[in-house]
DNA sequence: CGGGGAGTTGATAGGTATCAATGCAAGTGG
DNA sequence: CCACTTGCATTGATACCTATCAACTCCCCG
């Protein structure tokens, strides 16, 4: 299980990462079997906590999969206000939003060490001219981005209540863990109270307080940054819809 | 310079519309410069206010540009409350929600009498194996939109006060109709106050309220839907958000 | 062992949702 | 043409929720 910083992953990783649609689209694999990771993933890289993967402006050259680790995308407004603008954990892509524009329109951050893929772009065009599939997938990634954008908006803004927004933060990790086959009642929360609050535009003395109101009810149990979620039902339904309740 | 039900949408329409990118990409005009159009833009459909242009989990086929018009996209939560995800106006694209999964993921109704671009989808990804280009375009268009669907959660969610919000909202609404040329401080709103609060996530009451209190401030004037804005700079000030980004 | 950052807890003030009533405009039928 | 209806928008009073300020604890790391 050896990866060292130029290697090609290894397989498991590969499997399990949600990016294999795009660096491993089944009809290459009669096409050049053998290979073509190596053709189209650079190398992997490995990022200290706290590193930056790409900045706000760089110029745009590759897209990025989690191998392992997660990252947090920021975002400075006029105001000079820091906004972060969305977490991503093992398997999920980084690095699209730059895609229009030839510069990257956010800042990516490792939160804990973290291990990329690097996928260059202009070779995935230039595999895209010769092999329709791998610019179908690459459009099926970019899609369900722009769902997920929206699942975002859905919940956030829709969970004016703090408890709700929380909540559903909470679901929508335990989701993403759960469809990397890892378990979806308990995981470790990357990101600090800090960092979720900013997230979810609220006070972190508010994310603070219902965590421990979660624990009083019975919805979770937590100690620092490893949280089990104990009715994940309950927690839906108040991500669903503001209960007055209580 | 006729536009019945099935005709060609005349040239000014297109040239407005932003999504001509797609349907008449530059390079198509030296290999088919006379019937280019009619191939690809099947035809324009006239929708009443009220109307669905697509609804959630209808099949994906087509991809729509607004000639005229203003359509909101909603969304149906599992706990059945109806959140409203967007509101779009004349040059702008919808329906790129339904690629992935080959179903709309969203609702999408007019909110006022309303004339749409149909590109049938397979049409255009048959036209895309055989020009590049026609495929890249696309993925600006949606790049485009994940962007802008950042800028959307950067600036709801960055405003918890209800005043930031509907100030984002309307300086966000002014570029829009900016970019189509057309007036920006002074618009009609398609939507009604009902909508907007769905929308930002507040209260209708509160949005009648930051109505007038702008209004008090000198920041707007308004008359039912027809809106002035008052002072850009202040409402952009607001807003934190801001600055039209060149 | 001490310092500092992150996280927690408490008191208070302010903002917003909610409930309720009224105003207003367009459409309908007598 | 006018009363009536209906939906949307506005305004007011009150209660609740969350931001803010401040103090304190805990954990990590030198």
């Amino acid at each position: 299980m050896s990866a060292s910083a130029n290697s090609i992953p290894d397989s498991y990783t590969c499997i399990s990462c949600r990016a294999n649609k795009l660096c491993l689209p089944q009809c290459l694999d009669d096409i050049c079997p053998s290979d073509m990771r190596a053709r189209i993933v650079k190398q992997q890289r490995l990022l200290q906590r706290g590193d930056y993967l790409f900045r706000e402006n760089d110029d745009f050259q590759e897209i990025y999969a989690i191998c392992h680790g997660s990252i947090k995308t920021s975002l400075i407004g006029s105001d000079g206000i820091l906004q972060i603008t969305g977490f991503h954990i093992t398997g999920e892509i980084l690095g699209l939003d730059g895609i229009e524009k030839r510069k990257h329109a956010i800042n990516a951050i490792t939160l804990e060490t973290t291990t990329v893929c690097v996928i260059p772009y202009n070779q995935l065009e230039e595999l895209s001219n010769r092999e329709n599939t791998v610019m179908r997938n690459l459009l099926a990634v970019m899609t369900s981005q722009i769902d997920a954008n929206q699942n975002e908006i859905m919940s956030v803004v829709g969970n004016r209540n703090a408890s709700g927004a929380l909540a559903s933060f909470l679901c929508a990790l335990s989701r993403r863990y759960a469809a990397n086959g890892e378990q979806e009642t308990e995981f470790y929360l990357p990101m600090s109270r800090n960092d979720i609050s900013n997230y979810l535009g609220l006070a972190k003395e508010t994310i603070s307080r219902l965590f421990t109101r979660f624990e009083d009810d019975g919805l979770i149990d937590f100690y620092q940054k490893q949280i089990r979620l104990l009715n994940l039902k309950k927690l839906a339904n108040l991500a669903g819809h503001p209960e007055p309740s209580r």
